[in-house]
DNA sequence: AGTTTGACTAATG
DNA sequence: GCATTAGCCAAAC
């Protein structure tokens, strides 16, 4: 039986907490959003939401996947690099929902619970 | 190998 | 409300 003998299986750990996170994304029905933590503690991750976020960033794996839907804490689109926040405001709009104060979302409304 | 950097959040003043 | 702090930790530098 073969040791291991280096970290080959790390990346498949983490890529299992990408899919397991982006899965959940990818169920958040259209004209609902969810928040970078609640969608963290789903996942079996609380208090990750910074994972959340980095994974929409950085990950190959994130296309298709709805990232409009994932709102901060409080129901405000986060910033970014980029128009990012323009477009994901655009898109929201785009799917029926409204802002507050023309920079909130109202979560007793929107949200979406895994 | 140590430091910085965030698509975050809850708590506090 | 806004600023600060602390917790979080994978990637980038």
């Amino acid at each position: 039986m073969r040791l291991i003998e280096k970290d080959d299986e790390a990346p498949a750990l983490c890529e299992g907490r990408h899919l397991r996170i982006l899965s959940l994304i990818r169920r958040i029905p259209p004209g609902r959003v969810c928040t970078y933590g609640r969608i963290a503690s789903a996942a079996g991750l609380p208090r990750r939401a910074r994972l959340v976020g980095r994974i929409l960033r950085d990950s190959p794996l994130a296309d298709g996947v709805p990232w409009h839907r994932v709102v901060g804490a409080g129901g405000r689109v986060s910033r970014r690099r980029g128009s990012g926040a323009q477009e994901q405001r655009n898109r929201l709009l785009a799917e029926g929902i409204e802002f507050e104060d023309c920079d909130r979302i109202d979560l007793s409304i929107y949200l979406w619970e895994p």
